[in-house]
RNA sequence: GGAGAAGUGGCAGAGUGGUCGAUUGCGGCAGUCUUGAAAACUGUUGAGGGUCAUACCUCCGGGGGUUCGAAUCCCUCCUUCUCCGCCA
């Protein structure tokens, strides 16, 4: 959520980059929301004036009990029955004006930061990187789907008996290669020194809240309505929302985290080759790193961060390349995201692994997550994350790219969390 | 799940209807002293709104109510603790 400050004082600025992202209706939500600004302004003043006088008053009623003189402190008894009423009348305009703005503010995109290139669809990112020659496949060489099967590594179907389509059943080396990856990304998090969390899978409205999937996207978790809880779609909800309502010392920034966890997804409405196999499922896993930094640096610890994905994909020898997304294809929340995918060679395309962002003060100021400074004020952090690395297109391309008439054979740097060399 | 108790500032802990945004201690910060540090002493130290700046307003787990006036009374929800039950 933008702030509301910063709107009114840069308001020009804040249309211009919110162009950038193609959201429509800027002007007229900004307008709008000027407008209730300088309504809430006025009626918090007249309703603190009205309430500086009645709290005069109860005053002087204190005092004139005390010593005794019950009749004119009954004369200003009479005073308040009015004001009492223009309090309350104040009081709901003000609460009512203030969840009008609201209302229109979570409407609002974040302002894409300035090296954000301008475009519309996925066509005019910009890439910055590749790394790594795309591999030619034997003939005959199949993609992940098949394989999964022909080595009995993931049984789809057998997810759709036990739950529903897209929760799969991994098995033998299949099950193993997940725990390897797991314990590999994390360790790598951990070494980059990043403290592992392992957050509930579940959280509250609050939680949901506050990094931004409620309360437009609630049909995108699953929501378990008994208790009132939502399965997490990413670790950043929990891990995130670990530094809401929370003021932080200057010193402790940047704070790194990184956790793994299970992400559910309900994906509703998405179809065809986009959702095969390891594509895209209702249920995966992840590992996720999160920083809170402070703001001066956080384009670096953004750069860094991007270094970091970008190391674990060399050492996993995967093809892959780094987009810039343009404004038109950037999440609501983010101010810049890059987005890592890595080439899978039966499918011939890229699958996104990665997506790296920095959200700047949108996430923290629903949060509420800020830092005091030398200065002595509190202000509001940044706050990033990155997944690092989801696993289902990271095995799909896995499988696709190494796959050999003797089988499927692992990247070295996995080979000691695996436990075996190639699966046959 | 049942019965009881409790939730106050970073922490501990007073406050049970009036000048309390809140005594005090610890911690933090600044200063004095010291070559430096520690100790001791002095001062300072919650958040949000509002204002050019003051003033002023709101917040004592969340929400609602009673009252001229609520941290204090009532209702409700949440959380924690104790006992019982169940249990990986």
């Amino acid at each position: 959520m933008l702030q509301l400050n910063y709107i009114r004082e840069n308001k020009d600025e804040v249309l211009k980059r919110l162009a950038i992202k193609n959201f429509k209706d800027a002007e007229t939500i900004i307008n709008k929301v000027m407008e209730l600004d300088n309504a809430r302004r006025a009626s918090q003043k007249e309703g603190d004036a009205i309430k500086a006088e009645a709290n005069a008053i109860a005053k002087q009623i204190g005092e004139l009990m005390k010593s005794g003189k019950k009749e004119e402190a009954e004369i200003q008894k009479a005073k308040t029955a009015e004001l009492k009423q223009k309090e309350k009348q104040l009081d709901e305009s003000l609460k009512g004006i203030e969840d009008e703005i609201h209302k229109l503010l979570v409407q609002v995109p974040n302002t894409p930061s300035t090296k954000v290139p301008a475009g519309k669809t996925p066509e005019d990112n910009e890439v910055v990187f590749e790394h790594g020659a795309k591999p030619t496949l034997p003939p005959g060489s199949v993609p992940h789907w098949e394989l999964t099967t022909k080595y009995n590594l993931i049984d789809f179907e057998l997810g759709v008996k036990l739950t529903g389509a897209g929760f799969p059943v991994y098995k033998g080396k299949g099950a193993r290669l997940q725990r390897a990856l797991i314990n590999y990304f994390l360790d790598k998090a951990t070494s980059a020194g990043y403290m592992e969390i392992q957050p509930p899978i579940m959280v509250n409205e609050d939680s949901g809240y506050g990094t931004g999937q409620l309360p437009d996207k609630e049909g995108q978790m699953y929501h378990v309505q008994i208790d009132n809880l939502y399965l997490i779609p990413t670790a950043e909800v929990p891990i995130t929302n670990i530094y809401r309502d929370v003021i932080l010392k200057e010193s402790d920034l940047p704070i790194k985290n990184c956790g793994y966890t299970p992400c559910f997804r309900r994906e509703a409405g998405s179809y065809g080759k986009d959702v095969r196999g390891l594509n895209r499922l209702h249920q995966f896993d992840k590992v996720e790193i999160v920083q809170i930094a402070h703001p001066d640096k956080s384009y670096e610890t953004l750069e860094g961060m991007r270094e970091f994905v970008a190391g674990i994909l060399k050492e996993l020898e995967l093809p892959f390349r780094t987009l810039k997304l343009c404004g038109g294809d950037m999440s609501f929340a983010s101010a810049l995201t890059y987005d890592m995918e890595v080439w899978s060679a039966a499918q011939q395309r890229w699958l996104e692994v990665s997506s790296v962002s920095n959200f700047e003060t949108f996430q923290t100021n629903r949060l509420k997550c800020r830092f005091k400074g030398a200065d002595g004020k509190t202000q509001l952090a940044h706050s990033l994350n990155g997944s690092a690395l989801a696993l289902p297109r990271i095995v799909a391309s896995l499988l696709e790219n190494n796959q050999t008439p003797e089988g499927i054979k692992l990247p070295k740097v996995l080979v000691p969390y695996a436990g075996f060399e190639i699966i046959n």
